[in-house]
This record gives C-alpha cells, sequence and structure tokens, in this order.
DNA sequence: TTGATAGTTCAACAAACGTTGAACATAGGG
DNA sequence: CCCTATGTTCAACGTTTGTTGAACTATCAA
C-alpha cells in the first residue's frame, strides 16, 4: 500500500471543515473512540473501528478525518495507526476538541457513540 | 407573515447537527454576528446579516439555524427578531459555544464573518 | 509461492445541501 | 386605500455527500 498519506499543517487546519467533519455520527464517534483511548495509548488501528460501519466506508471517513486535520496515520507494515491531533487542535482552537467530546460523552447512548457489542460486552 | 415558527426543546438540541450548522460559513458568520452583538443587545433582525448574502438565501439559513436549536425567532411586526439560545446551549454542551466563538474569532478575516463594507467602514 | 490479513480506490447511486429568482404574505406609513 | 419594507416559501438547478460492493495493493506468515 502506498505511502503515508498527507495531512495538512497546523495553520491549514480551517474551522468550518473541522466542525463539519464532527457533524457525522460515525466520524463522531471514530474521536470519541480515539479520545478514549487517549489517556492508554494515544493510538488505534482502522480495524479497532470495524463495529462502527464496513471498511470501505470507514476508509472514506478516515480520508475526511485526516484532510480536515483531526486525525494523523502513521503507516506500520500492513496497519495504520491513527491518532487525534490533539496538539495542533488545541493551538487553533482552544477548548474545542474537549468541549466536543464532553458533550458527545454526555449524550454517548443517544449518538449511537459504542458498538451494540461494546455496549452488550459492558452490561 | 405568520406566527412564530417551531423551536426544538432543550434536550431535544442534538450536538451534530448543531456541528454541521456551524459548520456552514453563512451560518457561522450569522452566529458569530449574534455573539458580538450579545454585550450590547442580545438581538438582531434578518436585515442586520444582508451582507452576508440574499434575502431568500438567508432565510434558509436562519431556518437551519431555528431547527438545530442555535439560534430563537421572535416576530415583531414586520421584523424578526433573533437570539443565541446560550442558556440551552450552555446546558447541553458546556463551553461549545464559546470555543466555537472563540476559534471563529482567531480566524475571523480568513473566514470573512466580518462583510467588506464593515471592514472597509473599520479601516 | 501460496494464502490470508489489512486497508485503499473506484464507479455507481440516491439523498441532502446551498443558491437563485419569482411569487407570496404581512405590517406600517402616506 | 395603495405602496413600500420585511421577510418567507416554492420550484429549479447543480454540487456535494455518504454508502455500497467489487477490484485492487501491500505486507506478513507458512
Amino acid at each position: 500500500m502506498s505511502r503515508t498519506p498527507p495531512h495538512p499543517t497546523r495553520e491549514q487546519i480551517e474551522l468550518p471543515m473541522v466542525l463539519d467533519c464532527l457533524s457525522d455520527p460515525i466520524r463522531l464517534a471514530i474521536v470519541y473512540q480515539l479520545a478514549q483511548q487517549e489517556p492508554v495509548s494515544s493510538e488505534l488501528c482502522c480495524g479497532d473501528f470495524n463495529a462502527l460501519s464496513g471498511k470501505s466506508n470507514l476508509a472514506y471517513h478516515f480520508a475526511k478525518l485526516r484532510e480536515c486535520g483531526l486525525m494523523q496515520t502513521r503507516v506500520a507494515g500492513t496497519n495504520r495507526f491513527m491518532r487525534l491531533r490533539r496538539e495542533d487542535l488545541d493551538a487553533r482552537f482552544p477548548g474545542l476538541l474537549d468541549a466536543v467530546i464532553t458533550s458527545a460523552a454526555k449524550d454517548a447512548d443517544r449518538l449511537r457513540l459504542v458498538s451494540e457489542c461494546e455496549v452488550v460486552d459492558a452490561g
């Protein structure tokens, strides 16, 4: 598979694009899941999101998240590891990412941020 | 003109809809302009946004902003007065509106949040 | 080399979106 | 009453979006 894909620089990150990206339920769930995992490890790979949708649809959303500057992708063998661009986002838009994630957490069930099986596992 | 249009209740306000609404440049400019005016008077009428786009296009965006719970419209004679639903938004999504407005302010010129003539007037 | 695994790319399609202008409704002033 | 100002609604349009499945690429392990 090709090399590590292009990402915007910090200064190229645009507010409307970020908000638009976060407004899609699947992408919000991806960002939320990344944020939840952050204390443990800052990275997750594509397969960790398979519960959210099909692989090709996820690839589409990953690309959007990358293009708008929300995520960074690192290629390692046959895996791609993704992490939130927290530093860049906090620098550009202070408090925004946290506010979104906190708000999303409050509505977690309404938003189906967790996949069905995870909910079952937790219960 | 018909009666005052329907608005969602506080609990009906949904995060993805709010983010999607804010991701449009014209709507972001409307919200920003309302937020700027807040200390002075919490309301502006439709005509105050005429620099942003045509009247029918603005009516379309006003409807979106109302439907997602960002704004409230009050009918007074031939005017409609609009204000941000700050209390409701802060209750549902603490810090979100402020983070968006602060971020928008930082990029004010890049985002064309102010109309051309306002910029000229200021210069 | 063969096969399996991980993920991307492409073409297709329906649905939703933003913009326009024309028509409409309503209220207020002469 | 007529006229104007304010704002909405409607139909039309081209564009962008999200989703699908099939084809593809690349890496690793046996």
